[in-house]
RNA sequence: GGGUGCUUAGCUCAGUGGUAGAGCGUCUCGUUUACACCGAGAAUGUCGGGGGUUCGAAACCCUCAGCGCCCA
């Protein structure tokens, strides 16, 4: 462990110092929270990566983001709870173990289903829940001594707890619907998890019926119509409406189906005249409901044509389109096709399999009273959506909202608690309650985000009332990307204000965007572009990669992400680490009182200023989540600021060695700056920190205050002049092929307070304080800057210096002459901003005045 | 099809009425005892096109074009 006063290595490998400091704060146990704690209280729940993940950028986004909140909080003087744990993630989990089942040739099926359970739970331990090791790389102040898991005993005991109370109050049910169905996993989908993409697949128009009594349909699924009940029209459409009420023949079957009436038919669609097939089709189901059309199944659980009673059953879905097309062509009954008819089909998130909507008996969760009581929540500002411009999703999401199903036809996830008597009774079995003597449970488990859904309180004991629940729910925060808004945000919403009696989960949604590739590319497999959190952080360090997503996070948008940017991040860690090392150097220190701002001089007073104004700002930028700009501010000030102008400026100070001041001066600014940065780069601040001061540790430091009283303009304003005058002199130089490094005889001559800089300025500018004859002379504002340039000034050069920048100073001239020769501008403009224009004018004019006599006294070249 | 967002320097992005900015990249010079993972200096934009509002527009309005996302 790092102490006061020891020597920084001239390079900082983030390597060495990472691990340790991690070790430092967990056997210190500054993330284990005090339900007890008399601090107020600030919790995030961590959104529960999946047990099969691992870290990727976007969880490195969002931690990066969460830790920052954290590490402020308890800066502040909170009781910070992060908490921190993991999804079972039903789908993906039973996948993986039924991978590597599949390389030994067996299935799920071969094991038997308790086996099998116990199989992924001995994966788990083996190999689940490598991000959680990963999250420690990134520095992540969780507590882990609360880390959950979303089938661990607790959770699993809200699970049944909360079906039960659902169910009792009519808020679950069972019913036989039409479903998302993936033919590969053999199982139900929420709307949720299907994707819709734009596939290329057919359009055709098949003639149904023969003769006076026929009518074509449009359709992109011709193998279901062996299932149809019916044709549907729209009621007013004119082309139809004499044939509502009859009958037409269905091909291939050769079944008469009525032709029905349905204000759901758009009659601009195709022909206008639709099929009805009620068992395979969400509309369809729907218009069959109110027309009484018969459901007819003719495809089987794997997506194979069955009970059609035609040559097709046993024919897998797509093949028997292409014959059934086949066959109706035929037949003589195409009328028109289209191909490819580029159209959106819904696909397995999983799997990607093309989601067949399938009729079948599931459970329910009965959404409308739920989704308005999350909408209210965040209606009546009980919730707060930042940025604010992404509400109008959430409420386009939660008012239109359809009842969710929750069983899945899988093992791997919380059993339903329903148990069936041998004469069709059902009971939902409660915690704690067994069922009856010979009843059966249901097969099914729940949705994944059933349990997720009850991150936000099951988490903290309920529905024991729990020290944990009293203290830290509702929860201060989520910080979550937009993509899952609605796969988690929304269900958290619902479960939530239901268990909590009203209370909704968090106080504020904090919603991030996602992070695409360097030309702001989706990252993806297929396009090859997708970075590694866990390789950054072996290159540039965990700051580095922690800080440049920071730097990229502007509230609810999505950030590209190069290498060299990180590479960026690390250099400022470097240059962090070498500015700190060069202060201990030179004496900086936090002993004793900071002196009076009265007696220092300007450059002291200057940066305490621009210090007062960077903590000030940053704290409301982050308390505003505006990471992005926070970060820049932060950025800026090190860099800029402290490092190129204060550091320099001070030089003479510390080379005279007349520099008491400013040594607690720039100890205190250091002090201060680790503070700001340590939420976003934990490591070395801690680092320099310890160094520096010889505290304790930063996770446990006061986060820094304004102090308002270091405000003083009157500094700054000398300061600017300085670099003004360092600046143009630095550019004389340049010009004149005179090198940075070289010192050279010269001298700077003004009046008032900046004379007594002079000193500074020539310090840093390299000139040589001994007689001299000067041999080039010009003036910068008031200061005359005299130089020896041991020969003749390069007169061409020097012309080109000054007609630019006379171009540019009279192009400026002439802005604020046009402006206040317009009536209109000097008639309808504020007066600060006309007396600034008249300034500016004035300005320009010295100026052009200063360069004009500057080129005539010029020698010709 | 409905909704929504974007278009500013080579790239990625800030910038919601008063002289166009940052990071990275580019060019020139430079190893000065904090730092070459650095320093100094420089170049680069009719702010997507067109129209309008205004004394004044990158910003506000209309329109067109291109790209993206969400939902169906």
């Amino acid at each position: 462990m790092s102490q006061r006063g020891k020597e920084l290595a001239s390079t900082f490998s983030p390597a060495e110092i990472e691990a340790p400091l991690y070790e430092k704060w967990i056997s210190a146990g500054y993330f284990t929270a005090d339900a007890n704690s008399s601090k107020e209280p600030f919790s995030i729940v961590l959104p529960p990566p999946n047990v099969t993940g691992i870290l990727h950028i976007g969880h490195a986004l969002d931690q990066t983001l969460q830790d920052c909140l954290a590490r402020i909080k308890r800066m502040k003087g909170y009781e910070v709870l992060w908490l921190p744990g993991m999804d079972h993630a039903g789908i993906a989990t039973q996948n993986v173990v039924e991978k590597q089942l599949a390389a030994q040739g067996m299935s799920r099926h071969d094991l038997g289903r308790e086996e099998f359970v116990s199989k992924v739970w001995q994966w788990k331990a083996e190999s689940g829940g490598a991000i959680l090791d990963q999250m420690r790389r990134l520095g992540d102040s969780v507590d882990w001594s609360r880390e959950r898991f979303t089938m661990d005993d607790g959770m699993s005991n809200a699970v049944v707890t909360i079906f039960r109370k659902m169910y009792d109050a009519e808020l679950i049910y069972r019913a036989e619907r039409i479903i998302n169905w993936c033919t590969r996993c053999l199982t139900a989908l929420s709307d949720i998890e299907v994707e819709h993409q734009d596939d290329a697949g057919e359009f055709v128009q098949v003639r149904y019926g023969d003769g006076e009594q026929s009518i074509v349909v449009a359709t992109t699924r011709a193998e279901t119509m062996m299932g149809d009940g019916a044709v549907a029209v729209h009621p007013d459409d004119p082309r139809y409406k004499h044939m509502i009420g009859t009958e037409v023949l269905l091909p291939l079957v050769n079944r008469m189906i009525p032709i029905i009436a349905d204000e759901l038919v758009d009659p601009d669609f195709g022909t206008g005249a639709v099929k009805v097939t009620a068992a395979h089709d969400p509309n369809d189901f729907e218009m069959a409901l109110r027309h009484n059309v018969p459901f007819v199944v003719i495809m089987n659980e794997h997506g194979i044509m069955e009970g059609s009673g035609t040559e097709f059953d046993g024919m897998d879905r797509f093949d028997a389109r292409v014959a059934v097309v086949a066959k109706l062509k035929e037949l003589g009954r195409i009328v028109a096709e289209k191909r490819p008819y580029i159209h959106a089909v819904g696909h397995c998130s999983r799997c990607d399999t093309t989601v067949e909507p399938r009729l079948s008996k599931q459970w329910f969760v009965k959404v409308a009273p739920l989704a308005k009581a999350s909408a209210d929540a965040v209606r009546s500002g009980a919730v707060k959506i930042e940025p604010e411009e992404l509400a109008p999703r959430y409420f386009d999401w939660v008012d239109n909202m359809h009842d969710w199903c929750i069983s899945r036809q899988l093992w791997w996830g919380h059993r339903i608690p329903v148990w069936y008597g041998p004469n069709g009774e059902m009971v939902v079995v409660g915690p704690g309650e067994s069922a009856p003597v010979g009843y059966v449970q249901d097969l099914d488990v729940l949705d994944t985000w059933f349990s997720s859904g009850q991150w936000a309180f099951s988490t903290f004991g309920w529905p024991e009332k729990t020290n944990d629940l009293a203290k830290f729910y509702p929860t201060s925060v989520l910080v979550t990307g937009y993509d899952i808004l609605f796969f988690w945000v929304v269900r958290m919403m619902m479960m939530s204000t239901f268990a909590m009696d009203g209370v909704p989960p968090f106080k504020t949604i904090m919603l991030h965007g996602l992070v695409r590739d360097q030309f702001g590319k989706k990252m993806s497999k297929s396009r090859g572009n997708v970075v590694d959190p866990l390789e950054f952080m072996d290159k540039y360090g965990a700051d580095a990669l922690r800080f440049t997503l920071a730097r990229g996070a502007n509230p609810g948008t999505d950030q590209a992400l190069a290498e060299e940017w990180v590479g960026g991040s690390r250099n400022f860690a470097t240059k962090l680490w070498n500015a700190t090392r060069f202060a201990m150097m030179n004496g900086a220190t936090v002993e004793g009182p900071i002196p009076d701002a009265a007696s220092l001089n300007a450059i002291d007073k200057w940066i305490l200023s621009r210090l007062t104004e960077t903590i000030r700002d940053a704290d409301s930028l982050f308390e505003k989540f505006e990471f992005a700009k926070a970060s820049e501010l932060i950025y800026h000030f090190a860099w800029d600021d402290l490092c190129d102008w204060y550091l320099e400026l001070a030089k003479e100070s510390f080379a005279t060695g007349s520099a008491a001041d400013s040594q607690r001066v720039l100890g205190h600014v250091l002090d201060q700056l680790m503070r700001l940065l340590h939420p976003l780069m934990p490591f070395i601040t801690e680092e320099l920190w310890v160094s520096l001061t010889g505290g304790e540790s930063l996770v446990i430091a006061k986060w820094p205050e304004a102090n308002l009283n270091y405000l003083d303009k009157t500094a700054e304003n000398l300061v600017t002049q300085m670099q003004a005058v360092i600046t143009e002199v630095r550019r004389f130089r340049n010009d004149q092929g005179v090198k940075a490094t070289a010192k050279i005889p010269g001298r700077l001559t003004t009046s008032g307070e900046l004379a007594k800089y002079a000193s500074a300025m020539g310090f840093v500018l390299k000139l040589e304080a001994k007689e001299f004859t000067p041999t080039a002379a010009f003036e910068i504002g008031s200061v005359k800057c005299e130089l020896d340039l041991s020969g003749t000034v390069d007169v061409v050069a020097e012309r080109a210096r000054l007609t630019k920048d006379l171009a540019t100073i009279q192009k400026d001239q002439q802005t604020a002459q046009v402006k206040l020769g317009n009536e209109g501008f000097m008639a309808k403009a504020p007066a600060e901003v006309v007396t600034e224009i008249k300034e500016r004018l004035v300005k320009t004019q010295a100026e052009i005045e200063r360069i004009t006599a500057a080129l005539a006294v010029l020698p010709s070249a």
